[in-house]
DNA sequence: CTGTTAGCGCCTTCAC
DNA sequence: GTGAAGGCGCTAACAG
């Protein structure tokens, strides 16, 4: 029961390295293509042997090393992906439902993670491709022309998350910042708020959502909202001390629409902090993962992207090519507005 | 600019597989050692066959495949790292910090995720092994015999994390479970609590703290807390209804210790609906990841646990075991109580 | 400096 | 059924 090393009546090897299919065979009394075979195609090999092989195996304690070339044409049963962070992150769900539904199907993840980076992508990229994975996970559309290159020359199957766009590299699901934008404008505007602020996470889709929102609000000749960037990654500090900075500036907004909840709980922090009722004295609009938002403030609006949706999409779209169907995903998963407590 | 396939001078190879050391060769007009030594050690190549080669490798836009084995007794550069979840979860910040100091050093990550089964861990380790990885990272110290045999086999450093114990595998970064249980119970009862409650994720930690916490008690003089025991994984929702059936069973504590903040968050939540007032009427403890719950709600105590820290730390060992040092880490990062509004 | 040889661990093809 | 030979992509060791 406890871990006391080497009570097998197996000797260990010489070298301390793990046995190989040549020790099992020796330890057997058989030809190393036999062990092969035994644990390949049990039923092809005599009982007898294949008893005496398999006692060998547990004796030796071996395991076979997946080589990840081989003369066979041979998958490496490895799929790599890439987000830009895990901590506080939208992206966590997209990457456990990814892994959750590639596991299960027998493949193993190499994550990367680019700090919204795209050279960080870009050299994430030229190393996790020396693994030969079968299949990628990638966020967004936005790749350097030398990453779009290797993708492409790569022959693997690919999945772009989180984004829509007219040139996919070859499948897509997500939605559109956009759509978001728009959308966060014409339901805040409906609801009667004139004067809006933004806390604004400056990575692409981020920025993407921001203009969106600003360019609708001008369509309705509202001017832009006072804007705050704020470097990725997104902590609640932030996200406070963003809208300490918003509002010292002196702006004095109705709502304030965050890009990411992560910000948004830090916003609310500070509101708190400073006696602002919410979302009666300043509303605050979220973003990303509905399930630790919505539940914790009554008072937070936010956007559901369904980002377990996606990873569970891209992984199943992966799986199916790589079974040999003909499969090319172009989904769009839209998003869904959480509004709270209509006040106007 | 545009991901067009092949506009390389090089004619692909008919399988569309990607070009090997051997087409590079070809294409140079030299024999396969020269390129490889070209790529490693290029200063003992003569510059005009240098840019040969160089060139041949730009045009067939060939990468290095690493192979998991190989004569020479090479690394993988790859290292495997088990947790039991990275979605609103205490552990995102560990394997992030984990990834950000082993990915600067060159190496790759391979993740799973256990869902807090020591069977899953068993099977993944099976796999993961076989990739024979440089180094593995585990959350806690407990693990199937089956489970032990196998690492303590495969000779390779490891870092049990999240925990502390008599008898590591190895290496060993965390804290005393038992310690946070009886500091929260000791702190609260400082603050003149007296009726206490729990909702306890039911993971082995999770049950750990909580059982200390009940034990301290006992030390007072106090009857053990009425306790929920959820199952894993935590969220929002499932802390909301847990404190929700704590209240309905007629429970009427002061304060609710939670297993993490996300469950902790969930009963805020609950009490905010309930119109109870935080913490005057029912604190609320949580713990786990200082950085997403303590800027949110003034009012929520919780337990800081560095898990960054400890993944930093748990990295950093990893590699000095790899460079060759006799590094043998056995290190208790400890824990912080941040205590809000004592109101007593 | 460069090429040839050999071998890593495994599996496929083809004999026996 | 079983084994021997050969090959996968790559690199140390030894030749030239």
């Amino acid at each position: 029961m406890s871990g006391d090393r080497n009570t097998s009546p197996w000797p260990g090897r010489p070298d301390g390295k793990p046995p190989t299919l040549k020790d099992v065979a020796r330890l057997a009394g058989v030809s190393p293509i036999t062990v092969s075979r035994t644990l390949n195609q049990p039923e092809i090999v005599r009982p007898a042997l294949r008893e005496k092989v398999f006692r060998a195996v547990r004796e030796s304690g071996y395991q076979p090393a997946m080589l990840t070339t081989g003369s066979a044409p041979q998958e490496s049963r490895l799929i790599a992906i890439l987000v830009p962070t895990i901590v506080n992150s939208i992206f966590a769900d997209t990457v456990q439902a990814l892994m959750q539904t590639l596991t299960e199907a027998g493949h193993q993840t190499l994550l990367g993670l680019t700090d919204y980076s795209t050279e960080r992508e870009e050299q994430l990229l030229d190393a996790l491709l020396r693994r030969r994975p079968d299949a990628m996970v990638l966020t967004g559309t936005l790749h350097t022309a030398a990453s779009r290159l290797r993708l492409s020359q790569a022959g693997i199957p690919l999945v772009e998350c989180w984004d829509q766009g007219e040139r996919p590299l070859d499948m897509l699901v997500g939605f559109s910042h956009v759509a978001v934008g728009q959308a966060v404008a014409r339901a805040l505007l409906a609801r009667g708020y004139r004067h809006f602020a933004s806390l604004t996470l400056d990575d692409p889709r981020g920025r993407l959502r921001r203009d969106a929102l600003r360019d609708e609000l001008a369509i309705q000749g509202l001017a832009a909202p006072a804007d705050v960037s704020l470097p990725p990654p997104a902590t609640p500090a932030l996200g406070r001390q963003g809208l300490a900075r918003l509002l010292d500036v002196g702006a004095c907004p109705e709502v304030v629409v965050c890009s990411s909840d992560t910000l948004a709980h830090g916003a609310l922090a500070e509101a708190h902090a400073r006696g602002l009722r919410v979302p009666e004295e300043l509303a605050v609009m979220g973003f990303g993962n509905l399930a630790s938002a919505a539940h914790l403030i009554p008072a937070l609006s936010t956007v559901d992207v369904r980002g377990a949706e996606m990873g569970t999409q891209a992984a199943e779209a992966l799986l199916a090519r790589l079974a040999g169907a003909e499969t090319r995903l172009r989904r769009d998963t839209g998003f869904e507005l959480v509004m709270r407590e209509s006040t106007r």
